[in-house]
DNA sequence: TTAGGGTTAG
């Protein structure tokens, strides 16, 4: 037996001289059995009371691939007088399970048990703290830092920014960052997420050029590369998306898978398929991450034959679809029209695939049935879901109730959302504008008053457009851009030419303002020479109105006009779409 | 007294 060996070699083993080599096994050995085996000789020799084995044993156990709480509780358990290095680990344990706040219970225990933590106790128990969502927990932590004198470890400070940025309070991780003696690129590239999972792209941006200035400045590393592109994504900032790729070049990131799967998705996230499609095929060893990137940036451009073109290809290269795989599939179809192929990839999933489909792939195929006009059909494909409908997919159909003015079904989808008490003011709008295109102002004026006995108020939505690697935001309505009046003066003029070649602002969706997409559209036409290709981001749905005035000044003005909405992209051209107003 | 902490693609 392979247990027998290995126990009965331990003996000739244990002299001084191999000790090393038995702690060397331990770190070594991904068996379970070995493990216990050792376990249960140290035990029985009392070696394990001997710090020397037992913090590697329980990092062992702890940590993947092994990974075992219940183990490392029942080791932790057996030694008679642990250290705090064996708290840190338990907490670490914890911190990396599904009950963080209990570490927070162990690192309390051990303080009153008089063992003094130190900067790993707290660089743990912050983290138990962000993975619960324990504010007052990661308040108190804050303050023993600076009780303790810890200011200056770089290392902690990072967690506690992680805390902070985790919990939504952007400014104070940016005050943390700020009071940091000193940074290293990993200090840097939290800030980077920072700003990026709280809203602030732009300033996730300008940290890339910031933290490459001054006298204590740290080179971007591949991972810096890789929260920089997913704030070009977001951005739509094409431009820096491109300068970003070539200090991927200039410093060896090339090869790396993540990096160029993250270029293939910026590119296709800026509408820039060709660039997108020429990293991909560049690609050696593509994995499911790329082909998907690939296949969504088809389907977001409207292009979903293609994208099931690569679904194809990848197979034929024997690369297993996954989950996301498949939502990229689906939306492709749906961003196309393509009924039948969504069904039948719908199908094939569960079938020939096993996957089971969840609220994502649900809420493809109810936005296809929706743009086709199957509307009672996708209401009930939702009721039939095996998953409970979220927010997301009601609001889904109630986009599609608005285009095919169904005002029924419009109301009951509303109820629904009522009742998960998730109704936003987006919505109340879709409702208006389904009332007011069907000339049910009765309804519309009672509406609109009880959004306003509600307080319901509409969130301005921002378009944002990029000029030589600078981005400009802009409002509906806006006042606050420095070009803002020039903006809407070219604005009417645009709208005067438009209307004496047939355009007409549309009257039926509720239309009080400038939105902001048209500002961003002005701007481009403005501030760049003739013939330019004009790129705008938003982050709602482009309107019918909007889309209108996108396709007249791409004619009238000869001008490519190419918008990323909310859900997918517009390229317009000659006055026309590539979504042939299927949206 | 050796052990031990932070960021990461579709």
């Amino acid at each position: 037996m392979h247990s027998q060996t290995t126990i009965s070699r331990f003996p000739s083993l244990l002299t001084q001289t191999h000790f090393e080599s038995l702690i060397s096994f331990i770190k070594s050995t991904t068996k379970t059995t070995q493990l216990l085996e050792i376990h249960a000789y140290l035990l029985r020799t009392s070696l394990f009371q001997n710090t020397t084995f037992s913090v590697p044993f329980l990092n062992r156990i702890s940590l993947p691939p092994l990974q075992n709480l219940t183990y490392s509780l029942r080791t932790f358990s057996q030694i008679s007088r642990p250290i705090v290095t064996h708290y840190n680990t338990i907490i670490r344990a914890y911190a990396m399970s599904k009950y963080p706040e209990k570490g927070f219970y162990v690192y309390r225990d051990m303080m009153r048990k008089g063992k003094s933590s130190n900067s790993q106790s707290l660089s743990f128990v912050t983290k138990c703290c962000t993975k619960g969502c324990s504010v007052f927990g990661g308040l108190q932590v804050h303050a023993r830092i600076l009780r303790y004198g810890y200011c200056s470890d770089t290392l902690l400070l990072t967690t506690l920014m992680e805390f902070y940025s985790g919990g939504g309070k952007g400014d104070d991780a940016c005050k943390v960052f700020d009071e940091m003696p000193q940074r290293d690129t990993v200090a840097w590239n939290v800030l980077v997420s920072c700003y990026t999972r709280n809203g602030k792209t732009r300033d996730a941006l300008d940290v890339f050029d910031r933290m490459q200035r001054g006298e204590h400045g740290c080179d971007p590393d591949d991972v810096t590369c890789l929260l920089v592109l997913q704030a070009c994504s977001n951005m739509c900032a094409f431009e820096f998306g491109e300068r970003v790729h070539r200090y991927v070049k200039d410093h060896g990131y090339s090869h790396a898978l993540n990096i160029c799967n993250s270029l293939v998705a910026m590119y296709s996230k800026c509408g820039q398929l060709d660039k997108a499609y020429e990293v991909f095929q560049e690609i050696p060893n593509k994995d499911v991450v790329s082909w998907t990137a690939m296949i969504s940036g088809f389907a977001s451009n409207g292009r979903g034959r293609e994208a099931i073109n690569v679904f194809r290809e990848m197979q034929r290269m024997g690369i297993s679809p996954d989950e996301q795989t498949f939502t990229a599939l689906l939306s492709g179809c749906s961003h196309s029209g393509l009924l039948d192929e969504g069904r039948s990839i719908f199908d094939h999933m569960q079938r020939e695939f096993g996957l089971v489909p969840n609220i994502h792939h649900y809420g493809c195929v109810v936005d296809l049935m929706g743009r086709v006009g199957l509307v009672e059909d996708a209401y009930e494909l939702i009721i039939s879901m095996k998953c409970k409908p979220d927010a997301t997919i009601w609001r889904t159909l109630l986009g599609a109730c608005k285009v095919h003015g169904n005002l029924t079904l419009g109301e009951r989808v509303i109820e629904r959302l009522i009742e998960l008490k998730a109704q936003e003011a987006g919505d109340y709008i879709l409702l208006l504008n389904i009332y007011s295109s069907s000339g049910n102002w009765e309804k519309v004026i009672e509406l609109r008053k009880l959004m306003k006995e509600k307080g319901i108020q509409t969130t301005p939505s921002a378009s944002t457009i990029e000029l030589k690697g600078e981005i400009h935001e802009f409002k509906v309505d806006d006042t606050s851009h420095p070009r803002i009046n020039e903006v809407y003066e070219i604005l009417d003029e645009i709208e005067k030419q438009l209307k004496i070649d047939g355009y007409n602002a549309e009257i039926t969706d509720v239309r009080l303002s400038y939105h902001s997409e048209k500002l961003a559209m002005a701007f481009g036409v403005l501030a760049t020479p003739p013939g330019t290709k004009i790129r705008v981001a938003k982050d709602l749905r482009i309107c019918t109105d909007c889309h209108n005035f996108a396709k007249m000044l791409s004619a009238v003005y000869s001008r490519e006009v190419t918008i990323r909405d909310r859900t997918r992209f517009h390229h317009f051209r000659e006055g026309r779409c590539s979504c042939n107003d299927f949206w």
